[in-house]
DNA sequence: GCAATGCCTCCTGAG
DNA sequence: GAGGCATTGC
């Protein structure tokens, strides 16, 4: 036996051994979890024969899956060409262009994201007349992705579920929204999932294809499954029965999404005689840390008992610390992070910022970027969501896809063609008499009897571009089409202009998409053997996430979630915004096991710390135009005392700062006035609002907006023609 | 009839 | 702080 498997202790080493029969580890935080898998799997191969082609692996994240991968391959030298390693997503959507002749689907289909769910769905409602304003679209969206991971059909819920003017109003668009998916070619996330259980129950031949060829599976993150996916588990593992799922209960924190702890805390009555083995050995964490963690989670009452142990040191105390407002927060930070980095020589690599909700990033991004401290914001708006690579994928979606119409409208009037939305408008009338996609109707646009000459060349030239890239599409690898659309286009120069937050420009981030495909062209062929095309390029894009696209080569803090720091670590971890409010976020504070999750949520941040843990939070963040006033989380208070210090706003230097900043705003401020009524300071009174204070005043055009601080407490900004000075 | 402008709303979390 | 939408401007 390799000698790499002495590495592992004692519980570690049955995991990698017990290869026959459901097996359920259960693994704590940062136990190892992912040497054992990767363990495993090399047993599997080396000692036990299987080939490769029998096994299948299902990670959280396609980035855990390639890192498994190149461990696979460095360390074990293994080929890992015919292993499936992936999300359910991505193993979902390759089995399901597999298989899609016995599908709704052509093998070529469209995956919408969840900005295009949105799309879809007003547009939907739009047309059946249903106001949005009182089914807010988001609701009805997660909604019907609630039905699909538990495998709810329209058809089922038409029939079953429609008891109310809700639900009956819910089946309509439920219904109508998969038939527009169907007509466009195209599935949502949820999708993937519910086909493949629908063909796996449909038909039978495929469903045992699958059921021979994985001989053996392993599913990580056992904790965060929903209905669906466990049912693909389930399904797909009856035959040999050699089901190895690793999960630790106390980590779920999807259950928003549909993840139901229960799979994990049911495992042993679903599957018959399986052996269960605790990893509870933490290799991360220094002593406090780990029991500050343990102290947390203790407080919750759904899940196995179980303590984490650590043979580390002692290490040093948790600090917390209180801040005055979000600024001063981020401002702390920064300068903790420029000690941490001159006095221990760590990377940047080694530190995390860690927040409850994406919109907290801003004020370190723009505080990083004063300090000079290199960053990565890691989701958020994810980079494929981004506005610019969207109008980029939908070209190339449309020549995947033809039946693509919601690609098609993105790009038909961008770049700029003079065709607006009346022009549109008649075109898709002129679809729907021919019965065809809006990419076909433009092959017939001269029987169209509404549109003008002149129009109708318009949508000819555009038909021409599309055929002459289709053309293109079939031959040129997936970069060199790329690039050549780009500059046909001229979308640099259409670009260049606007400028993000970061200081980037939506060019750079057309040129980042660019190189990606060089990076996936030149990977592709190393694996292949020959240059990839454009469907297999579009394939692997819809799936990918920014953790996926995380490049550690270049040396920067990490500001994400928490959420997305699930499965990572770090040597120095920032919890920040550690208010009642936001974790446990405000939503989330009435119920019970909502609560619970959120500590999970915690729980998790903690145990991301290897070496030193900072929680801060403030007593005041400004949220659009008012100001909350939080207590610190009541987590705070859970955390072993013993284990933490506090630092109470005596962080003098950068609290200086901070004032000094105010008055520099109040000055700028002071001189935009031009009517002189109003300044900084002013009592004012408003009709409705009442009386008040001026914060602040900024002008826009002609007009000057005044931020005003109300008696009643609420902060609002409002035209100073609506407030007379008192 | 298209394009530009200004206002409004959004922010829990993500494949 | 940015996208979506309605209104106005050309």
């Amino acid at each position: 036996m390799n000698e790499l498997y002495l590495k592992l202790n004692e519980s570690q080493q049955e995991v990698v051994k017990s290869t026959e029969g459901p097996v359920l580890v259960l693994a704590g935080a940062g136990s190892g979890k992912t040497l054992s898998i990767v363990h495993r799997i090399a047993y599997l191969i080396s000692e036990k024969m299987v080939s490769p082609w029998h096994i299948l692996a299902v990670t959280f994240t396609n980035k855990a899956a390639n890192e498994m991968k190149s461990r696979l391959e460095k360390s074990f030298k293994i080929s890992t060409k015919s292993l499936w390693i992936g999300t359910f997503h991505s193993m979902c959507a390759r089995i399901l262009r597999i298989e899609s002749q016995y599908l709704p689907f052509s093998s070529n289909f469209t995956i919408f994201d969840a900005n295009d769910q949105d799309t879809i769905i007003k547009k939907i409602m739009k047309n059946l007349n249903i106001s949005s304003k009182q089914f807010h679209p988001s609701k009805v969206k997660s909604a019907i992705s609630f039905q699909k991971n538990n495998l709810i059909s329209w058809q089922e819920y038409e029939q079953n579920y429609t008891d109310s003017f809700y639900t009956k109003i819910l089946a309509k668009v439920y219904k109508a929204y998969q038939q527009y998916l169907v007509k466009n070619n195209g599935m949502d996330f949820d999708d993937l999932l519910f086909y493949v259980v629908n063909l796996f129950k449909k038909n039978s031949k495929v469903l045992e294809k699958y059921q021979n060829k994985f001989e053996y599976i392993m599913i990580d993150e056992y904790q965060d499954t929903n209905y669906a996916q466990y049912k693909i588990v389930y399904e797909l593992g009856k035959k040999y029965k050699n089901v190895c799922v690793v999960g630790d209960d106390d980590q779920s924190i999807y259950g928003w999404r549909g993840a139901d702890i229960y799979n994990i805390l049911s495992f042993e009555n679903d599957y018959q005689n399986a052996k269960v083995i605790p990893l509870v050995q933490n290799y991360r964490s220094t002593r406090l840390i780990l029991k500050a963690a343990n102290s947390v989670i203790s407080n919750n009452r759904a899940r196995h008992k179980k303590e984490l142990w650590t043979k580390k040191h002692i290490g040093n105390r948790i600090k917390i610390v209180e801040l005055d407002n979000e600024n001063e927060e981020a401002m702390y930070v920064a300068q903790k992070i420029k000690e941490i980095i001159c006095d221990n020589n760590v990377s940047l690599n080694d530190i995390a910022v860690l927040y409850r909700t994406n919109a907290q990033s801003r004020v370190f991004e723009s505080e990083f970027l004063n300090a000079n401290i290199n960053y990565r914001v890691i989701g958020g708006i994810n980079f494929y969501q981004r506005k610019e690579i969207k109008d980029v994928l939908a070209y190339l979606r449309i020549l995947a896809n033809p039946r693509d119409n919601e690609s098609f409208l993105r790009i038909v009037n961008f770049p700029k063609r003079h065709l607006g939305n009346v022009s549109i408008g008649k075109l898709i009338d002129f679809a729907n008499q021919k019965a065809v996609s809006l990419r076909k109707s433009l092959e017939y646009i001269e029987q169209c009897q509404d549109l003008s000459n002149n129009i109708k060349d318009k949508f000819q030239k555009f038909n021409d571009f599309l055929l002459s890239y289709e053309k293109k599409a079939e031959i040129l690898p997936i970069n060199e089409l790329m690039n050549n659309l780009v500059d046909d286009l001229k979308l640099l120069s259409i670009y260049e202009q606007q400028e993000l937050v970061s200081g980037e420009t939506r060019a750079d981030m057309v040129k980042e998409l660019v190189a990606s495909a060089e990076e996936f062209t030149s990977l592709y062929k190393d694996e292949f053997g020959k240059k990839p095309k454009l469907n297999e390029y579009l394939q692997q894009v819809s799936l990918i996430t920014d953790i996926d696209r995380t490049d550690s080569s270049e040396n920067s803090v990490s500001l994400m979630t928490m959420h997305n720091a699930k499965g990572l670590e770090f040597s120095y971890v920032f919890i920040v915004g550690a208010e009642d409010g936001l974790i446990p976020h405000k939503n989330s504070i009435e119920e019970k096991a909502q609560l619970e999750e959120e500590r999970r949520l915690f729980y998790v941040s903690i145990t991301r710390a290897k070496h030193d843990l900072y929680i801060t939070y403030a007593n005041c963040r400004r949220y659009y135009d008012y100001y909350n006033f939080n207590r610190a989380s009541r987590f705070i208070d859970e955390i072993d005392p013993d284990t933490v210090e506090y630092t109470n706003k005596q962080f003098e230097r950068t609290y200086q700062i901070a004032k000094k900043k105010i008055n520099i705003c109040k000055e700028h401020s002071a001189n935009l006035l031009t009517n002189k009524e109003f300044q900084v300071g002013s009592k004012i009174i408003h009709k409705t609002f009442g009386k008040g204070t001026v914060l602040g005043i900024t002008k826009n055009g002609a007009k000057a907006k005044l931020t005003i601080a109300f008696e009643s407490g609420r902060i609002k900004k409002i035209i100073d023609s609506f407030v007379e000075k008192i």
